[in-house]
DNA sequence: CGATCGGTTGAAATCCGTCAACGCCCGTGG
DNA sequence: CCACGGGCGTTGACGGATTTCAACCGATCG
């Protein structure tokens, strides 16, 4: 439909409000970008790494991964993309981008030009929002490194699950301890890490702490307690309380 | 010495310009940041964990990591800044950083004003060519997070020392293949996501491979061989050919 | 000369990957 | 309606990779 080009924009406004002041006109100027949307199924390469490309886009529903490829053909995900946020926002001032794209369920993306997103920097304050908005994926990035290299698989699945929990719950999509996570155990074993049956025994172990992961669905009984076990502190998601400096 | 801050910012103009097209205005606002230059010993705390700060600081001599800290004490680097490079660029637009910064070896840094970096981004282009310095950054980042959870020690560790040889290069430090790293095997252990005992057995095999780290010297005796062991390719580093766009 | 730090080594325990098989569910086609 | 196949989850057994614990050695420094 036309209307998931204007609900696309006001996602990806509304996160980038979670810390950015924008004065009316600059929350127009987001609202007024061109954009492409489309309608993928699930396990869909959107961007093949090592592509070129010169739109970003923003998931308006659905979920989905950037990943990089090792020789074997196994793939590693790097990040995960939930509706408001913009995947490929670091490819408007890199656009040869080394990461693949895909769709890890049935997805809506709007595809941005990079054209417009670079002229919203001729406003120093729409361009720091926008380095903010990668500044948290890079965040974000920092702590998968730590959990990966640090942690083993009951804590490093338990630090996924919560963080996810975390942003669901920031952008309306259920609440933290009990949100729709409707991916293989195999797509989960790629983005925390190990092997799809590794994940299976850990995710066993899991349910003992009252974390379960089953139809698609993830429930978390104790959150201080998983949030213990994972060592799971949100500040490094960058959210609200005091927003950001603006220019 | 007072020419640390003009060194400093040079160095920093220098790896701006490897990405980004400047115009000689453009330059000289760079050169004429502000800037208290400091000098510290090894294993120097300059940020710790969860600090506030209003001021980026930049390698002029020696090394810095970024770590985070788990729980038992223990530390995981998740990023590694040479000479030239702005540790914190990142906390510019979000200066709540939830990570420390320390000194890996006696390390020269320039501590530049938050204020004066943001002044900069009135200016779109190095608006953007800040935004794509830490892209450069988030990218480095994704390849670790990969490296973390899909390879094991050998090969990890070889394409650790891989991209710090590319990265050396690049800034005039060394060849690829013979560099100086004078870290101990417990700061690069920290950095690969293993235990000093382990890197030090890796090491070991890579010795058969002809990569050696001794007297904190890597070298590299076949780099064809090492880079296709550790598959290293070189994209992600983001380095010229073809520079990126302009506003 | 003792103390400390960084590097080295061995042995045991643990975590995790690999291989292989099985069951379940569901859609498809006979 | 049933047979078949494929995707997905589950489980067991085995081996390899890595951590842990502990000890030792050499160099450096007070």
């Amino acid at each position: 439909m036309a209307d998931d080009r204007q609900l696309g924009l006001e996602q990806f406004l509304r996160r980038l409000m979670v810390r950015s002041r924008l004065s009316a006109a600059q929350q127009q100027a987001i609202r007024s970008l061109p954009g492409r949307p489309e309608h993928l199924r699930a396990g869909h390469d959107v961007i093949v790494p090592g592509e070129h490309t010169d739109e970003s886009c923003t998931v308006v529903r659905g979920l989905m991964s950037r990943f990089d490829m090792i020789l074997d053909g196994g793939r590693q995900t790097v990040a995960l993309y939930l509706p408001g946020e913009m995947c490929d926002l670091h490819s408007v001032p890199v656009p040869t981008s080394g990461w693949g794209l895909e769709t890890l369920t049935e997805t809506t993306v709007l595809f941005v030009p990079h054209e417009a997103l670079r002229a919203l920097t001729h406003d120093a304050s729409l361009a720091l929002a926008l380095w903010r908005d990668t500044t948290v994926d890079g965040s974000v990035l920092a702590k998968w490194v730590a959990n990966m290299g640090r942690k083993q698989a009951v804590a490093r699945v338990a630090h996924l699950l919560c963080e996810l929990g975390v942003r669901m719950e920031q952008l309306g999509l259920g609440a933290r301890t009990a949100f729709a996570l409707p991916v293989t155990q195999a797509q989960m074993a790629e983005a925390a890490g190990m092997t799809s049956v590794h994940l299976n025994r850990t995710l066993k172990t899991l349910a003992d702490a009252g974390v379960s992961f089953t139809r698609g669905t993830v429930r978390i009984a104790d959150w201080q307690a998983t949030a213990h076990l994972a060592e799971f502190d949100p500040a490094y998601l960058l959210l609200p309380e005091g927003k950001q400096p603006s220019v």
